[in-house]
DNA sequence: GCAAAGATTTGCT
DNA sequence: GCAAATCTTTGCC
């Protein structure tokens, strides 16, 4: 019937090059959980590239370490941290072995398997979403992705790009690629110039399921 | 071995 | 608008 379209695994090669054009491609794609309640799947509207040592933002900054060792690793495994001791965000490693890079999952707009995700973000956070929280706005941040969509540090390593993965991308072959705004990234002005202004924050405008209260929603100076 | 800070979200003053 | 919650990772003594 004419609901969901046909979905194509995500493809490694994209994820193998260049870290702004893996994030570009995957602005639009599919995050699919695969659970005991049945799948949740919810198009990526929002982005954040971290592109090698250099990159004072980055986890990788302090060379290889245990926690960030999967970042050097083979494109297309998940990266998942804990920040702030309370929430998990879900990186997908790019560029060729021993390049450290990634792509920070920001925002996603549910499409399938809404009452899971609002079921998973109660049980994660103990809190109910706001009554104000539209279904469009359940996994409108990163840590509210990693929480609607189950996924802890036990996920690091998995192979996102792998169709029998029960955490994975895919791809809608048919679908227009959506328009794309850049913007610096949140929450680093640690990092300081010129990693705090590096537009590598990739989103979706027309989105209603950006991350921040919506006065941010674009690229409104701070 | 200890102290500090963090790729966030929520709720209250 | 600001601070709390909460714990792992990293740097330094």
């Amino acid at each position: 019937v004419t609901g969901a379209p046909p979905l194509a695994p995500f493809p490694r090669e994209i994820l193998a090059g260049p870290t702004l054009s893996a994030a570009r491609a995957l602005l639009g794609a599919r995050l699919i959980r695969e659970g005991s309640d049945g799948p949740r799947v919810g198009r990526i509207v929002e982005v954040e590239a971290y592109i090698g040592e250099d990159d004072a933002a980055s986890h990788a900054r302090f060379g290889r370490t245990a926690r960030n060792a999967v970042m050097f690793g083979d494109p297309g495994r998940a990266y998942v941290y804990l920040v702030y001791g309370m929430h998990h965000c879900l990186n997908v490693v790019t560029e060729p072995v021993g390049r450290p890079a990634a792509v920070l999952i920001r925002a996603v707009e549910p499409e399938t398997g809404i009452a899971a995700m609002r079921d998973a973000r109660v049980s994660r956070t103990r809190t109910r979403p706001p009554a104000t929280s539209r279904d469009a706005r359940l996994a409108a941040g990163p840590g509210l992705v990693a929480a609607a969509f189950s996924i802890d540090r036990s996920a690091t390593g998995v192979d996102l790009c792998d169709p029998a993965s029960p955490l994975r991308l895919a791809l809608a072959p048919g679908e227009d690629p959506p328009p794309v705004e850049m913007t610096p990234r949140i929450g680093i002005a640690y990092a300081g110039e010129p990693w705090s202004s590096r537009p590598w924050r990739l989103l979706v405008p027309a989105s209603p399921a950006l991350s921040g209260p919506v006065r941010m929603r674009t690229g409104s100076p701070a």
